[in-house]
DNA sequence: TCTGGGGTCCTTTCACCC
DNA sequence: TCTGGGGTGAAAGGACCC
């Protein structure tokens, strides 16, 4: 097989390998977070880091790869990490440093294609099928772009080249850490049919048993059922993709710019509450802060939905469309409050309360109509006005006068 | 072993209209 | 007048991703 997989910032990449067919890169920062914490603290290199909220109930946000290496991953309660690598250094997250790399990152990739498309902070895909007669093959670009991450801003990162999207992204995950991996058109099948099936994108925990209890291990075992079984067992559009995954088919294209569907916030408490105060206290908090998100991308929402979860973790949402979208956070709350109210949750312990905007569009192309009885209340001239004092001032500078009250009583406690 | 926070997408159910 | 079916949109729950 001539694939070929490149570790380590050389020379372009060797010949013989035929990536002609492969415009499509996946690149994946090494252990993200703790790869930039590393850059403050160099003489943690080599040692097991684990980045982590060190109290309360938090989880792994990531890890180096000597923590890794005691079985620590991403998304593990802190408890078990600290259990199972005691020695680890544990960071709490600074999240504004993350994303200053990652814009920096991004920067890197537009400055190859215009075609980026970000799927998180440390990951992209890129279409590079545009730029090769400027830079050159697939390969030399992906050798590139690992070369002038790692100058600019210290870190590794992993690129896989492919034909389509998702067997790119198994080719970055492949390689990791610090790797290439070029995956031939016609070699994707000899590439697919040995990974277990919980590699494809798609296939988690529930999905991964249900397909076990079924015989089916690996993308091969996957690949020889046939659909209508795989859609009965699995829902119509779940077994029709995976069934498509399997033999490689993957029509997705990159898409630059994906549209915002919902803006959110949720949080959990530091220990479960049942006091119907103390929770519309945080729904005013929280609808703050996605009224702001908002507003600063430019959006009003006409779905405002509820999340409430139980100090057992059953999970209930509740959710109401409005008959007018809107980005003003006196009336997101008002409706998150009537929610919860209508939940009958009121006496019921909770861990996590969110807010939710759903149904999104920009708010320029929404004209707000008064209806029959509305009155213009002012409080989205108000909450403008906040914005911009909290633009000058930091976030502190402005609240409501519940919140502060709220504050004024944890400072009491 | 005890589960964060940001999302997207899919499925099921139900109401409503024609 | 009653019944049924198809289409559509909203709501709720849940799987999955990083």
């Amino acid at each position: 097989m001539s694939r070929k997989q490149i570790t380590g910032i050389g020379p372009a990449p060797q010949t013989g390998v035929d990536d002609s067919g492969c415009p499509i890169l996946h690149v994946d920062m090494d252990a993200f977070f703790a790869s930039v914490e590393l850059l403050d603290r160099p003489e943690l290199r080599g040692r097991p880091v684990i980045v982590g909220s060190p109290a309360g109930r938090g989880v792994v946000l990531s890890a180096t790869y000597e923590a890794r290496s005691y079985g620590v991953h991403s998304a593990m309660p802190m408890s078990r990490a600290r259990r199972m690598c005691p020695q680890a250094t544990i960071i709490p997250p600074s999240h504004g440093k993350y994303s200053e790399v990652s814009k920096g990152v991004m920067e890197v990739f537009h400055a190859i294609t215009p075609m980026v498309e970000p799927i998180a902070s440390d990951e992209a895909f890129l279409d590079v099928g545009g730029a090769r007669r400027r830079l050159g093959s697939p390969a030399v670009i992906a050798s590139m772009i690992r070369a002038q991450v790692l100058e600019r801003y210290g870190i590794t990162c992993s690129v896989g080249v492919a034909s389509s999207k998702f067997v790119a992204k198994l080719a970055s995950k492949q390689c990791k850490p610090d790797g290439l991996l070029v995956v031939p058109e016609g070699e994707v099948v000899d590439f697919l049919h040995p990974l277990p099936v919980s590699a494809l994108w798609g296939v988690g925990e529930r999905t991964e048993q249900s397909l076990v209890r079924l015989g089916i291990r690996t993308v091969g075992d996957l690949a020889r059922v046939p659909v209508p079984t795989l859609r009965r067992e699995l829902g119509q559009a779940v077994g029709g993709h995976l069934a498509a995954l399997a033999w490689g088919r993957d029509e997705r294209p990159v898409t630059a710019h994906v549209p915002d569907k919902s803006i959110g916030n949720e949080e959990t408490f530091a220990a479960d509450i049942d006091d119907p105060e103390v929770i519309k206290r945080e729904l005013l908090r929280l609808s703050e802060r996605v009224a702001s998100r908002m507003r600063k991308a430019g959006h009003v929402g006409r779905t405002v939905s509820v999340k409430l979860r139980r100090a057992d973790f059953t999970t209930i949402n509740r959710s109401r469309t409005l008959r007018e979208p809107t980005d003003v956070a006196q009336e997101i709350y008002a409706t998150a409050c009537e929610l919860f109210e209508a939940a009958g949750l009121e006496r019921v312990r909770l861990r996590l309360v969110g807010v939710r905007m759903e149904n999104l569009r920009p708010a320029d192309s929404a004209s707000r109509q008064l209806g029959l009885g509305d009155r213009e209340t002012g409080w989205r001239e108000a909450e403008q006005a906040m914005d911009q004092a909290i633009r000058r001032f930091g976030p502190d500078a402005v609240l409501p006068a519940s919140l502060v009250r709220g504050r004024l009583d944890e400072m009491e406690a």
